[in-house]
DNA sequence: GAATTTCTGATGTACGTAAATCAGAAATTG
DNA sequence: CAATTTCTGATTTACGTACATCAGAAATTC
């Protein structure tokens, strides 16, 4: 049988009381006790029942998910998983609020993690915009001792505990050697549409993928970067100007929102490149499937949203995370692997 | 407030002995009365805390996990995450013996199956093989009202209540698509090393590989499968006879386990094909790195165990499953998107 | 050594559910 | 309608932990 509270009162020679005294590090014990129920505590081998902890405290998490607003089909994804996840809240002892801010303003995010800081939640979830006021913000609420993690996009030179999203330099090499080998053979620069370099993970996309194609495949030309802000109409316009002045391109790598207007462009240019972008939506799909793009990588959104929950509530517990779980894939999508056709997209699975 | 059995209670008149004859399908009461606390349930939204349930039962759940012995380099990773999660049973309530038996060997796992079901488990996990006996097993064990969930390799026309594993006819299109994409341009026929038909994960693997390829790349000639058995020895004999009788494969797919021994052919034959494999294992990651691999897919056995745990014990209580949760990802690793390179092989994490 | 202050023990209640007991009410049987 | 049998209610204990209260013991201060 597992050992109990009173397991360690027995071992320590000491009554209830100060074993909970100790364990839950309140004051009113000598030193010297107190180290003799540690011991009995690592004697034993104890460890607290979380289920029976959270019982008696009757404890509940509320957090608070802050996401960027506007009609980008991956976050409008994200925050349907967020809904999912309160609908499970009942069960979960969570009690999530969602926030949503302008796209790639640092100022605003700042402010939105500010206020969530004024609520004294239990743990803060954000897709984050890299810059030094988004950091302080986060380090602000660190300092008071509110576990944050960042969600999709990391955050440099901040305290957050964790990150729940992919390995964004890797995705890039993956694309990148996916690339290369789609495009054996055949000449041609390859034109990089992305969406801001104020998010940590285009940026990284973009830094993995470079390199990749420079030391692996020597010879092949990168144009300058499309900058589209996750906007279809601005997209549109860069890779249709693009295509025109080259119409030489052998491959497009998108990697960051704004698909459908890329998609639009290569309709509207005939264009036989070989594409790769991220995140599977209802256009990306449908373009997979017309053969427009050749390959998905895609994040899934509903297996960052629990595994955020999962971290929040155990960073909130002082209780370790199982890393190897909260590893989130890169799912790669080829037209001919594509998970379930019918149902809404927001609701195709992760994880866990 | 989330509503407790007192408010049922109260709700519906009658005493808290009888709500909980009626939550925990008790004899002794009345069809009316029955009928009336399952309203009062209905309409005040009672939903059963299962923390506090499980720590009134203090329940735990002993399960089985059965799997094939030999030296598999998967397989025994599989074991390594078993044992993982055996160190992790005191926090989870779990109590898990590992049973192995000869691969391949349907009879031999149906005795093993019936075996499990004496001791009467809360669940039982099989890597399975596809036959009759075997399927016939786990009906026994549905019978008896024992969860049974299948792992990495389905079994058809069975009452398992869960697949744990990967969509192997989509894992074999996945590869026909990157292999056709591959070698675009380059001609020469592909050539498939598997394990046994008998299992149901490599045919399936073969089947979807195979009609990728004759509806998508039509001219692409495939050569006769190679059936190794999963043995190294008997794989590189194999594929070494297909190399020097077909000195113009441009392809071969690898979808079974033994590539210990296809990489030994390979660089014995210095053949420039193309080679998709399964599974990341130290001798695949290798050869990935050495360039004698192009991709891997890969299935993470972590989470293949913590799946089939999370699954077994709801399936236990009766309770629903996430199933967008509970899907097992197709990993593609390339040469350059391997996950960190140090550590064990087997602790490369998954999901959840 | 008396008066404090600081520690410790004993005890009880709570969280939400499970499970058992026993007495009494209601329904059924003869 | 009395005698059973079958339901139902009331009550208690338990699971493992959290938390509060109060009395008494031990250490500290003067």
């Amino acid at each position: 049988m597992r050992p109990t509270v009173h397991d360690i009162a027995a071992a320590a020679g000491v009554s209830l009381a100060t074993v909970d005294r100790v364990l839950n590090l309140r004051p009113g014990v000598r030193a010297a006790t107190r180290e003799k129920v540690e011991q009995a505590i690592e004697q034993i081998g104890f460890v607290r029942d979380v289920a029976a902890a959270n019982l008696a405290k009757s404890r509940v998490y509320p957090f608070i998910f802050i996401l960027p607003s506007g009609d980008n089909s991956f976050m409008r994804g994200l925050e349907t998983e967020i809904r999912a996840a309160i609908d499970r809240s009942v069960f979960e002892r969570t009690q999530i609020s969602i926030v949503t801010v302008p796209a790639f303003d640092g100022p605003a995010l700042a402010n939105a993690l500010d206020q969530a800081r004024l609520s004294h939640p239990a743990g803060v979830a954000v897709v984050a915009v890299d810059s030094p006021e988004v950091a302080a913000a986060v380090n602000r609420l660190r300092t008071d001792n509110i576990p944050v993690v960042t969600l999709v996009s990391d955050l440099a030179g901040s305290a957050r505990d964790h990150f729940a999203g992919i390995d964004n330099a890797a995705a890039g090499r993956t694309a990148a050697g996916l690339m290369g080998r789609f495009l054996r053979g055949r000449p041609g620069p390859i034109a990089i549409l992305a969406g801001s370099m104020l998010v940590r993970d285009h940026r990284e996309r973009l830094e993995g993928f470079r390199s990749l194609i420079e030391t692996e495949f020597p010879g092949r030309m990168i144009l300058p970067v499309l900058e589209g802000h996750d906007d279809p109409v601005e997209a549109e316009r860069l890779v249709g100007q693009a295509l025109k002045s080259h119409p030489d391109i052998a491959g497009i790598y998108s990697l960051g929102a704004g698909n459908r207007g890329l998609i639009a462009a290569l309709k509207a240019h005939q264009s036989g490149a070989s594409v790769i972008a991220h995140e599977l939506t209802p256009h990306t799909r449908k373009a997979l499937k017309d053969g427009l793009i050749d390959a998905v990588l895609n994040q899934d959104a509903g297996h960052e949203v629990r595994s955020a929950i999962r971290v929040l509530k155990a960073k909130a517990d002082g209780q370790a995370v199982l890393s190897a779980q909260e590893r989130i894939r890169i799912d790669i999508f080829l037209k001919d692997n594509l998970p379930f056709d019918d149902a809404a997209p927001a609701s195709e699975g992760d994880d866990i």
